[in-house]
DNA sequence: TCAAAAGTGTTTCATTTACACCCATGG
DNA sequence: CCATGGGTGTAAATGAAACACTTTTGA
């Protein structure tokens, strides 16, 4: 019953992002050393002395792949004896959102490539990475049901279709338009501007909406109920 | 950057037990090591080499307390850098439910002494475990509000107001006995026998329900909305 | 025969759902 | 002037909340 034991710690992320285009997609850096090199993976690395869990996630994200992470929560902790063929490696998965039109991805020493991939669509992942994932989705789908979402994810200003799309895909089911947005309405997280949409692919441009942030973060601690 | 650190690891539980007179109550050891030695605590230990987190928090809670644990779910990773005053130790924390009526706590070499406290009535916890708990609490309200619960606290047979109590403890508000009942008639997860309540303290004996085990493990993955 | 808790049903109110029509813009 | 998506409103159905009376037991 020796305490001290041949453990090492490691932080992963799993950070959304979104476009009304492309939908719901993942970064994954590809790794340059091995186990798994050459092979896509989750963005993350071991925890040094003495940082905090979130300091460790937030700084292998901008190393590895140059993000500046707008919401971190913690996800699960996956720890089977044999997820790591180096020993024994313990991970603490973390789950982001960012708004992805904010910066450039950019690859550094760590990483060989750094990408966006739609959750649709992903690669062959290294270790279990593939089951972290699964766990964050699964987590982005609950969360829309009992907080608000978007803030993280959309543009500053943006018309009701973006938030509207953007819950269809996570839910993965259409919504009825109106009700989505009376809906909206009544929570009152929501404020109009003076503004429409500059160029719409087709049809009458949109009036541009932004997030009543105040209300928004009440929102996010009291809960929602969001059914339609 | 040298991945190879002096991290240890550990695992610490919340179990929730409840009697319908005596309300919500988490399980407490006593320490009989340093340091917080003679305060009481999470039950816990440090995760052994090949052994799965699960395996770690069955071992601890039944060596330290004697109890076979009914349902077991990771809750939170704790790994702030002073949170432990021997170095770098990381606390996996569960979140756990038993039916206290099922057994008798037995403290061991392990611990001092094991007991039962109320939610509302805990003492001070060595280390950070009054924050797990917390966090533990947290996760037991917002539970009740998406999926069934019950099946794991109480007894195989019930009167129907041994849940309702449970739901009134955990939410901490009365509820409408008769829109509870219909609630939980709608969903279909108990089973009505031809048996009543042999000695209530007062009143007409109570009709005994058991849950439909295949309906209330098929709506704890979909999820419900409770909101009576 | 009284107190205390269990069993059963109805009315009211609020929320959700489904659906229709008009408006603004670009091609 | 037509196709495309945006903006607004209303009727019907569903579900939640409030509430009253009857039944069974022990003391």
């Amino acid at each position: 019953m020796g305490p001290r034991q041949d453990i090492r710690l490691c932080v992963d992320a799993v950070v959304f992002g979104y476009t009304a285009e492309k939908s719901i997609s993942v970064l994954l850096i590809k790794r340059t050393i091995d186990p798994f090199i050459h092979d896509w993976a989750l963005p993350g690395g071991f925890v040094l002395n003495g940082e905090t869990l979130e300091d460790a996630v937030t700084r292998e994200l901008l190393t590895e792949a140059g993000v500046h992470i707008n919401y971190l929560e913690q996800l699960y902790t996956f720890g089977r004896p044999e997820r790591d063929p180096r020993g024994r490696i313990i991970s603490i998965a973390y789950f982001g959102l960012v708004n992805p039109t904010n910066f450039k991805l950019a690859a550094s020493s760590d990483a060989e490539d750094a990408r966006w991939f739609d959750i649709k669509n992903l690669p062959a992942l290294a270790f279990d990475h593939s089951e972290i994932v699964n766990t964050a989705v699964k987590r982005l789908r609950n969360k829309i049901r009992y907080e608000p979402i978007g803030f993280e994810l959309l543009d500053k200003k943006f018309p009701i279709s973006d938030l509207e799309k953007l819950y269809e895909t996570v839910l993965d089911r259409p919504i009825d338009r109106r009700n989505f947005q009376k809906k909206m309405n009544h929570f009152g997280i929501l404020m109009g501007h003076n503004e429409k949409q500059k160029h719409p692919s087709a049809g009458r441009p949109a009036k541009l909406y932004s997030f009543n942030e105040e209300r928004y973060f009440q929102l996010k601690q009291e809960g929602i109920m969001f059914e339609i």
